[in-house]
DNA sequence: GGATCAATTGGACAGTGTCCAGTATAACTG
DNA sequence: CAGTTATACTGGACACTGTCCAATTGATCC
């Protein structure tokens, strides 16, 4: 799958099927097996067999190619569905929160990026955070404090998340244990706050 | 003193007096009116009047020198002192904390950096994790539950650094206050949950 | 005063992201 | 179905980046 064999198999102007999709799935695979540091324009392409420019007609940008990356990332998060928000909705925080918290586990090396980037803005990111606006709200949170709420709630559980890889000096399921613990923290000072 | 003019004044082997902390201090004054984007090897050798490569003589790495800026910064929170600790130890701890946040405020573009580095582990980093955990000792918390006390707080502290930026869609501000809640949250429920 | 160590420079190496100009393919239009 | 237009892709380059090596000079120590 490679094309490690036949170097420059197209000359130009031929088309090789890229597709928007296709470069951000294999962004994440080098991502997921090289790390940020070994997520370059050229070697995608590389693995993708196809130049490096050939990417910059799907993307515009490294930078947003990341956002792109992580927002599928994101995607994977199960959003709880509108009974169970309604019959226990700080249950429903709680749950999307240690599911984007495990999902954002296994790509660390974006949270940084995340930071810099100051929040996701992609389609997925969006639909959780008004998912989780609507928990609160039902949980009894004022409107107004909801959203100060929901920035809490995402300001730890990605800087939790980017605490955690591996190679730290601190076990990943240590971190995941002081998340959650956090996490009860906030919730419950979160609705009890008025 | 940029020395703009006379691009070559010196040849090899002719000091120009560097130091280690002058290097550190220039590197973050670069940091600060031009970014992290802006602070580069070569930008800052030349705002120091010196060969790229001399850099190397008082920093391993590109890497190390943002560390020893981060320390740098964080030297600049003042610690408070043992009676007070002794007095009113949480209002210490959330004054560690929150002048911890006010400097960090400065660069928030290391927030990332730190981030990646899974937390600094300078010298004044480590004072002041010190102090803070005397301060969660003497306010109750038990020693097994302060270390992890401790990692929150800082996760929480820096995670909001790094989403403070002028730029960003929330203006500075409310994000401070933000900032303020969820460690009155935090600390809160850390004295009480036991 | 002579030897040793550290700071500094010139120059280079291997990368990086990204742009510009072509070329061939696909999609659209009449 | 033919002709035009938009788009995907390549070759090749540009302007960078961090960092290493060898040579040279200044400071330090005995």
């Amino acid at each position: 799958m490679y094309s490690l064999s036949m170097p420059t198999a197209r000359g130009p102007g031929q088309r090789a099927g890229l597709d928007r999709a296709a470069v951000v799935a294999a962004a994440r695979s080098v991502l997921t097996d090289a790390g940020y540091a070994g997520l370059t324009m050229r070697g995608l392409a590389r693995h993708l067999g196809v130049a490096p420019n050939a990417l910059y007609s799907h993307v515009g940008d490294k930078t947003e190619l990341v956002d792109l990356v992580l927002d599928d990332v994101l995607g994977e998060v199960t959003v709880p569905d509108e009974v169970s928000v309604h019959r226990d909705p700080l249950a429903a925080v709680r749950s999307i929160m240690t599911a984007s918290f495990d999902v954002l586990l296994e790509h660390t090396d974006l949270m940084p990026h995340f930071l810099a980037r100051q929040g996701a803005r992609g389609d997925h990111a969006v639909r959780l955070g008004e998912v989780t606006l609507e928990a609160l709200a039902r949980a009894g949170v004022e409107a107004a404090d909801a959203e100060e709420t929901l920035r809490v709630l995402i300001v730890t559980t990605v800087g939790f998340a980017a605490f955690a890889p591996a190679g730290g000096p601190v076990p990943p399921d240590e971190i995941r244990a002081s998340y959650l613990r956090a996490l009860d923290w906030l919730l419950a000072s979160a609705v009890n706050d008025r």
